[in-house]
DNA sequence: AAAATTACTGCAAACGTTTGCGGTTTCGTT
DNA sequence: AACGAAACCGCAAACGTTTGCAGTAATTTT
């Protein structure tokens, strides 16, 4: 009852047939009787046969397997992106290796060799905070396995993307707040050597010097997780003249710095407007509900998947890098509604 | 630059030995001569070359890869089990397979199937909420693949499993309800073929009785989502006498509730307390901030995967069914924080 | 009745590895 | 000078599958 998988051997052994045959009879190839067949695939039903997928896979050079880098799955943009790729994978007959980096570059690359070994399709990434290097991409691109980035693009390697117009969000919710009448924003920033933090920054900056407003450096803050909000938000608030408005690189900080507003005993929007960036489920739920840009993790997946099909379709030189870039929306709620004040 | 992975076939050639050679210097075979190996890893180095993953599994009966089969992806606690799964398996060297049913029985006969024929060595499962034929999973048993359970147990297969105790936990959070002041409590149940919808009802209702209250049926709805509580939270605070408790399956369907009764123009928790399942992140960032249960996900998961690890190296009978309980505890918080009203 | 067709089926190689066994060298002993 | 033993190395089979080719039997054509 619990042994090993049956296999066509076993078939052609009980029914006192040979392999060639019982494989053709279940691709139901001309060249077998109907009688045969009948046999073969009452046989096969009877013993729960199922093919070996390394079999094939070795045969073919192709596993039927994608796989996923990716920096953390507890979070919910990430979650929901693999979610994407999982439909599409699917809907598509592949199956899909995750791999959580936790931001370490080392695990990155253990994780691409062992993508690498394991001879997927294709790898979907997006890159961790800590990673400069990026030879073991290249590696996989170099044993021809297709690559497309979501997200954490890296920027030295020509191949498809996904990802949200990160700059234009930045400047959306920068504009936004000076459109409720902020005029000293501090920007809560990802590392520049992420393209998003980089872009999110400029962005930022950008929406500043098209109203007029000077740039000020000591308004930039290297601080995108809840906890660097513990460690600097006094420092901030304590400042000459006090921040109006802050714009967060993602919402966890986002919110970190709203609970840490109101500890002050600040109100928000009053005193100080905040955005965030994401728009994920914690954005309705916090008090007051957050101002942020959306960012659609399923979609971004599930093109993300889309286009690496193609690669793995057509081969992964014949297509030129292409880039997916997906609107951002504004999505205004309480932590920026007050009155404009015209100064 | 850009072509297949390079053999150990490759090597020889290379170096006009034959495969059993380099594969001996591969694995430093006392036999090879440490000339040999020097140039057999010179080689092997400047081709980069990786062994084929599913050679060896085909060879081996062995695919360093388990799957996982989860209902939903995007949810703060089954993404906390893949992360605690990861990283287990990251720590020894196995792959991970991450299949989402979408709650979906016959999604979750698909997804087995297939993690059959990659000939996984081990399945970690958690069952979907349509699911209530179990065939798909007796089929990887029979064919000696182990499993293990995590979170949603199927009853009917004798295996291991991992979860949190269910009963208590909702023992702990009605008495804690009742403790407060609490004489009339709604229970939000999930579907009662989910052994932790049942266990959780029958710990509210048993600390319902143990506290000489009477359990009326009236009192537990069928509602474990955000949305079913949209559908129905209306009936219920039209009620009289109006619930002055709610005990929720999980975090999203009490911050609903509580979301509902703000607007109702109630206070929470004066009016009605509210306790959840779960303690996802949610529950501080939600105002009132909400009392629940800790369920610790990604012990859930790491621990789920040592069990499998286990079962993987002893054989798949070796072991009679084991179970890991963990102690649920009572995150005390605003939405139950009120003075305790004797009758 | 012989030849040609049709309808089936089997052999063997290949995919990349491992490994038991046997085969050459090369030495050191006597 | 001859022998045994190290020290190295290669052959071939096996894992489960597919597939070109060749083979055999039955049926049709001439």
């Amino acid at each position: 009852m619990s042994g090993a998988p049956a296999t066509i051997k076993d078939i052609a052994r009980l029914l006192g047939i040979s392999v060639s045959t019982v494989s053709r009879a279940l691709k139901d190839h001309p060249d077998i009787s109907a009688d045969t067949k009948e046999k073969v695939n009452e046989t096969a039903r009877r013993l729960n046969y199922r093919p070996n997928a390394l079999a094939l896979g070795l045969k073919s050079s192709k596993s039927n397997t994608i796989g996923v880098i990716i920096p953390e799955i507890v979070h919910f943009f990430f979650s929901s992106v693999i979610s994407g790729i999982e439909d599409a994978a699917y809907e598509t007959g592949y199956n899909v290796m995750v791999c959580q980096t936790n931001e370490m570059y080392e695990r990155e690359t253990m994780v691409a060799k062992a993508l690498l070994d394991h001879r997927v399709d294709g790898v979907l990434v997006s890159v961790a905070k800590t990673s400069t290097k990026f030879d073991h991409l290249t590696l996989l691109q170099d044993n021809g396995i297709p690559l497309v980035f979501f997200d954490r693009v890296c920027a030295f390697i020509e191949t498809d993307a996904v990802v949200v117009d990160d700059y234009k969000g930045a400047y959306m919710a920068s504009e936004h707040l000076i459109s409720v009448g902020c005029r000293n924003i501090v920007h809560l920033s990802a590392p520049e050597n992420l393209l998003i933090g980089k872009l999110r920054k400029v962005g930022y900056c950008r929406a500043l010097e098209d109203n007029n407003l000077q740039v000020d450096p000591y308004n930039i803050y290297l601080c995108d997780t809840s906890e660097k909000v513990e460690e600097k938000i006094g420092r901030i608030l304590d400042r000459h003249p006090r921040p109006d408005g802050f714009f967060a690189v993602n919402d966890s900080t986002a919110i970190a710095v709203i609970q840490h507003i109101k500890k002050a005993g600040l109100k928000v929007p009053e005193d100080i407007a905040v955005v965030g960036f994401g728009d994920g489920p914690v954005a309705t739920i916090c008090s007051p509900t957050l101002t942020t840009i959306e960012q659609n993790g399923y979609e971004i997946g599930y093109e993300a998947m889309r286009f690496l099909l193609d690669r793995i379709n057509k081969g992964i030189t014949a297509i030129v890098a292409r880039k997916k870039v997906f609107a951002p929306v504004l999505v205004k709620r309480e932590s920026t509604a007050r009155r404009f004040e015209n100064r």
